[in-house]
RNA sequence: GUGGGUAUAGCUCAGCUGGUUAGAGCGCCAGAUUGUGGCUCUGGAGGCCGUCGGUUCAAAUCCGACUACCCACCCCA
């Protein structure tokens, strides 16, 4: 924004890493609120927060993001072999750390259920634009041990929760049901014949697949629905629905999951084109977009994964979880127009005018400070004008005032720079104003 | 990985078809007010014009390569 580093001397300057970003004060703000934000509302609904290792071992996230994921086929992942020589990974997403620290730590053996958050960085290899940086950060929650659709529920409705909170408005979860296991096995094979046959039964001239898609067909078909290629979308129309070919287990579940939204009284659509990426969820995968930031529309986005646990060697646990894209979720905030509470005032600048004044205007900010009045301190004597300047530009209140002239008489000036009035108080006056302040 | 765009002061950007001293606004510093801010006025500092090479008497300007950033595809948060 505003601020950035100026890039002084003569060696040649270091510039950050491709993808990474800094982010200076005037946009923390955001990042805290939201912060903040999530973290009251994680702890309402019950959930702890979980610090799990930014480095993991590469085989964590070929098991669990899956081999048909972009992100392990197309090596978006920052990867490298230690001094051990074992390979490790910097993490991608979140789920898959939270999930082997549960399984190594025994927990999920002791209790039915675990409700986890986490805020940190992720890292993918991508290549960057708006919305998409090689080190982004992920605020996540999961949920393990329950197969209701009620987790699923809380889930989603503590999204909506969230962003309302931030202000959005109009905010819509886009859901569907990807079925389980096994009745995804089924549905592939039937999506696999009728991709076939639609190209088969083609007359030439009529619109075909695009060679990812060609692609896709034959590891992973549901993927064909993401497809942004306008006749991919044509084709993909006319294919088998998933939502419609799931098993009655399955549809079960995302009628109630339906049901207890419509009762709280949150806002969705089915999205039967809705395909997670990652190859471990199951049944219900959602996501919320908001304008204003790019192509990466795609805020939070989540889903259901009820055999990872298992995949990964704990016991069976069904689970629910979601993550929130944190700085894409700033870019919308900015997009929309909404502002993070704003920051402290400060109450006073204390101002040094000359070398005599230094010890009793650094006594004077100190005991402000041990009293919890925040304090500017011009830690160099500088003149009434230039310390005045930097006063009301830091939006001071008050000014103390020292010099020599002060010093010899004991005295100090107190300049409320709001109505530009100014009284000499004794130093016993000011500490009195300042403890009460 | 594939396309397209951009690169000039701390920031936002001018700089026409090459021409000698590279500009504006904002910000910063200072003075007007020899110890009093915000407003105003005046002045100042700050640029190897992204890097390297080429064309030319002459390049910020034209050409090429490289690098970085941005945007989009892909994918995802």
């Amino acid at each position: 924004m505003s601020e950035a580093p100026g890039q002084e001397g003569g060696a040649q300057a270091i510039q950050a890493i491709r993808g990474m970003k800094d982010v200076f004060p005037a946009e923390v703000r955001y990042y805290q609120w939201v912060e903040k934000t999530a973290r009251e509302l994680f702890e309402l609904y019950g959930y702890r927060e979980i610090r799990t290792p930014v480095l993991e071992p590469t085989e964590l996230f070929a098991r669990s993001v899956g081999d048909s994921s972009d992100i392990v086929v197309s090596k978006q992942m920052y990867t490298f072999v230690d001094p051990g020589e074992r390979s490790n990974t910097l993490r991608p997403e979140g789920t898959a750390g939270v999930v082997r620290a549960l399984i190594e730590s025994g927990l999920l053996k002791e209790t039915s259920q675990q409700k986890l958050y986490y805020i940190g960085p992720m890292f993918r290899y991508e290549k960057p634009q708006k919305g998409r940086l090689r080190q982004f950060t992920q605020i996540g929650i999961e949920f393990f041990g329950i197969d209701h659709p009620a987790a699923d529920a809380e889930v989603i409705t503590l999204c909506t929760h969230l962003l309302n909170h931030l202000g959005f408005k109009g905010v819509t979860t886009r859901l569907n049901n990807i079925g389980c296991r096994e009745c995804r096995k089924a549905y592939n094979e039937v999506l696999r014949k009728a991709i076939a046959e639609l190209v088969s039964s083609q007359e030439a001239g009529e619109p075909s697949w695009c060679d990812l898609c060609e692609q896709r067909a034959k590891v992973n078909p549901m993927r064909v629905f993401d497809c942004k290629v306008e006749e991919c979308r044509l084709l993909a129309s006319k294919l088998p629905k998933i939502s419609d070919s799931v098993c009655e287990t399955c549809a079960r579940h995302s009628e109630r999951l339906a049901g207890l939204l419509d009762a709280a009284g949150v806002s969705y659509t089915l999205a039967p084109d809705l395909v997670r990426g990652l190859d471990y969820y199951t049944r219900t995968v959602f996501e919320i977009e908001q304008g204003g930031i790019g192509a990466q529309n795609a805020v939070i986005g989540g889903g259901r994964y009820d055999n990872l646990v298992e995949d990964l060697g704990g016991p069976p646990t069904p689970a629910v979880g979601m993550s929130i894209g944190l700085e894409r979720l700033v870019l919308a905030l900015q997009a929309a127009e909404l502002e993070p509470p704003p920051e402290p005032e400060v109450e006073f600048y204390i101002l040094a005018l000359d070398e005599a004044a230094m010890g009793k205007a650094f006594e004077l900010a100190e005991y402000a400070r041990m009293h919890g009045v925040p304090v500017l301190f011009d830690c160099q004597p500088r003149s009434a004008r230039a310390g005045l300047r930097a006063a009301s530009k830091a939006g001071a209140r008050v000014a103390l005032i020292l010099g020599t002239y002060e010093m010899e008489r004991g005295v100090c000036q107190w300049k409320n720079l709001e109505t530009s009035e100014q009284v000499e108080l004794t130093f016993e006056e000011i500490e009195r104003n300042l403890a009460e302040a």
